[in-house]
DNA sequence: GGGAGCCTACTACAACTGTAGTAGGCCCGC
DNA sequence: GCGGGCCTACTACAGTTGTAGTAGGCTCCC
């Protein structure tokens, strides 16, 4: 999976419960948004049909009915999802995203102070890594 | 405008035009988004109508056709956004986009430089302007 | 061996999105 | 004073998303 689809609302749910363990059948993922959403069997099943198409997801047969395994890695839906953000709203940019951040968004002093150590971590971590900005 | 409505992507690329400079006539707008959509005329009418009908956008009457502006500024629905992206994929905490921008995303070391002293520069000019993360 | 449950596949349907077309009004130049 | 442009308002239509319902099959118990 080169490039993951893109995921909506609903579906985000979904690979979260996939990601809590997998491979899971469809009625414990049903189990595991009860409470989260509410939502009925069959539109569990809806979402987990369309997330196998969309190849977010895989499907095989099992014992007592269908499992279900997310097909890609949260890390990486995230970092789609930080593109996607990305290309709508900052022009593409991280820097701009990075400076959004600083500046406009109400993070706490911790939030900060963890930010900052964080960046120094991987940057001691990694020092040539990162891809340039564009 | 307390809440401003999530923006799709067609209509961020218009309030980016409107952004651009306001108040901006429909002709306007859909040549400074010529070459950057090639949307028809009546494509970025559309999307004017119903950006102006979900309360992201004024209309009103100018000599020559109507004037459109921006009901917000670009930094509030840029919130708006990163709030919307966090709900969904970052289980609404700031933390989380922190740590995963930290340390899953290629940031360029110019990039991690740039948000270090960013971070810094917030911290000296508002030290107490934050709120507790959740 | 027939009914209770459970499962999958298919269908439904309204709202929102992307992308436009058409109709009808107003003004300017000839 | 009429045809060409330009503008606005309305309509269109397919694809996606949120949220389900229904039908038909397997299976296990009594």
């Amino acid at each position: 999976m080169r490039r993951p689809p893109p995921l909506s609302g609903a579906e985000w749910k979904v690979m979260d419960a996939l990601w809590e363990g997998a491979p899971a059948s469809g009625r414990e993922v049903v189990e595991r948004l009860k409470g989260r959403t509410g939502w009925a069997y069959t539109t569990v099943q809806t979402l987990l049909s369309r997330l196998v198409e969309k190849g977010a997801a895989r499907q095989r047969k099992g014992e007592a009915g269908n499992l279900y395994e997310a097909a890609f890695t949260r890390a990486t839906a995230r970092r789609s999802a930080v593109r996607a953000l990305l290309d709508r709203a900052f022009d593409g940019a991280f820097g701009n995203l990075l400076h959004h951040l600083a500046e406009e968004e109400p993070l706490s002093p911790a939030d900060r102070e963890r930010l900052q150590a964080m960046v120094a971590e991987a940057r001691r971590r990694a020092p040539r890594r990162g891809r340039s900005p564009r």
